[in-house]
DNA sequence: GATCGGTTGTGCACGCGTTCACAAAGCCGT
DNA sequence: ACGGCTTTGTGAACGCGTGCACAACCGATC
């Protein structure tokens, strides 16, 4: 038998939310807070407790009725089911402006995702040195992800390039990619894909923009325009 | 009476498809193609066709039955929707690692969304030019936003200083923000945010990771997981 | 101008996620 | 030991988004 049974499946929507809890959890316990209810989470992330509750719910009963969750090992056992009890080795396929924002944000490295490289096709990219790591050849790929047993690849390429990179990715044996590319990525199953894309970001917004001015032009009281508005 | 009519509400996840569908169809008209199915569109988009045909009807009737879509045209009316029929002048917010790549990245201003200024506090930073614009001084922002008239305000400081420049694009006029720093955003009513949170990216694909491990150590035969992989 | 293959636009059913509301449960003071 | 106050965990209702299935419609061909 195995030390941890295996958990119901938890909801796409749960787990997009609890990496934000945990953030938050962390601000709270370098705070010197030791104990938070439902409410007082759902408030620092600017959701409904009752969401707050449930999503943890998934987790277990982690919380004591009457008092509410030891933030301490609240955010032992949010790092234990996302898998953050040990690190993940990246690597970051392209060497051009994004890639070497990627590789000099320091953030990566000390939230558990130190990179074990960054690789490049332009021979003149190849060897310099950015964030602290050299760039490779595309062709140490392979390697490199059986090395140092690789899972997440992140494609930071152009686009014409990024199902190239994400093919590659694959055959060397990575199963999880972070593709900032703007264009769709298909991988087999098992892989999984996630794609943040600026300029959906960018038109999305522009939208509302834009909605705001139509609004505006014709000349109504807003009706009922209800909902806090906050992100995370 | 205004020229177009307020259309209904569209819904967001729909919205979030619209760039996607935005970009494919300039990819097809490029290539030559001058008309398209639902059935292509879907194909190429990674999606259900009846969830595409149900998207663009919000936009209006502007298909033709036993035909299809004209891409020219359909082009025109998600950009118009979009609001993308002119360009929007975007600030960005701290000049680090994360600004400097973003502004670099000539995608913005080719796609429609100039970069007006970039900001910073450090005043070591600031009359350094990266990609092409010159730092600002943040006390210059209110005069910039106001004298191009930008609505879009991009976060890309640390996340101690992200709330600060948040407040300081409201107060500036900015009426949307996308958040790069790992922390919740919050601003008026009225105002849209939305945020990209890199780590949160990570964590939910080590999540995934973490099942698969977690799958793979109690053997057994995977009973069914059907669906396709894709993304954009 | 009637028939036929093809494609759109949409009513409907289903499923996931959110929210409400409340019973179960723990803590504390008396 | 008990009663009151607080907060969790969850059953149930609701709402939004997805996918199916089909009638309405278009263009072409005879």
């Amino acid at each position: 038998m195995s030390p941890h049974r295996t958990r119901r499946r938890i909801p796409d929507a749960t787990v997009a939310r609890l990496p934000i809890y945990l953030q938050l959890l962390g601000d709270q316990l370098e705070a010197g807070v030791s104990n938070l209810s439902s409410e007082d989470l759902a408030t620092l992330a600017g959701v409904n407790a009752a969401k707050v509750r449930k999503d943890l719910s998934y987790l277990g009963s982690y919380g004591t009725r009457g008092v509410g969750y030891e933030v301490q090992y609240l955010v032992y056992q949010i790092r234990r089911e996302l898998g953050l009890d040990h690190d993940w080795n990246v690597v970051i396929l392209g060497a051009g402006n994004l890639g070497q924002a990627l590789s000099g944000y320091g953030g990566f490295t000390e939230r558990g995702y130190p990179i074990a490289g960054i690789f490049d096709v332009d021979p003149d990219k190849v060897d310099t040195v950015v964030g602290g790591v050299r760039v490779r050849p595309l062709d140490d790929l392979a390697q490199v992800v059986a090395a140092r047993s690789v899972s997440i690849g992140v494609i930071a390429t152009p686009p014409a390039a990024a199902q190239d990179a994400a093919d590659r990715l694959v055959r060397s044996g990575v199963t999880s990619i972070l593709n900032f590319a703007p264009t769709l990525v298909t991988a087999p199953l098992g892989v999984t894909v996630r794609t943040v894309d600026m300029a959906v970001e960018m038109q999305i917004l522009s939208y509302h923009e834009q909605r705001r001015a139509l609004a505006a032009s014709s000349l109504r009281s807003v009706p009922g325009d209800a909902g806090r508005n906050q992100t995370a």
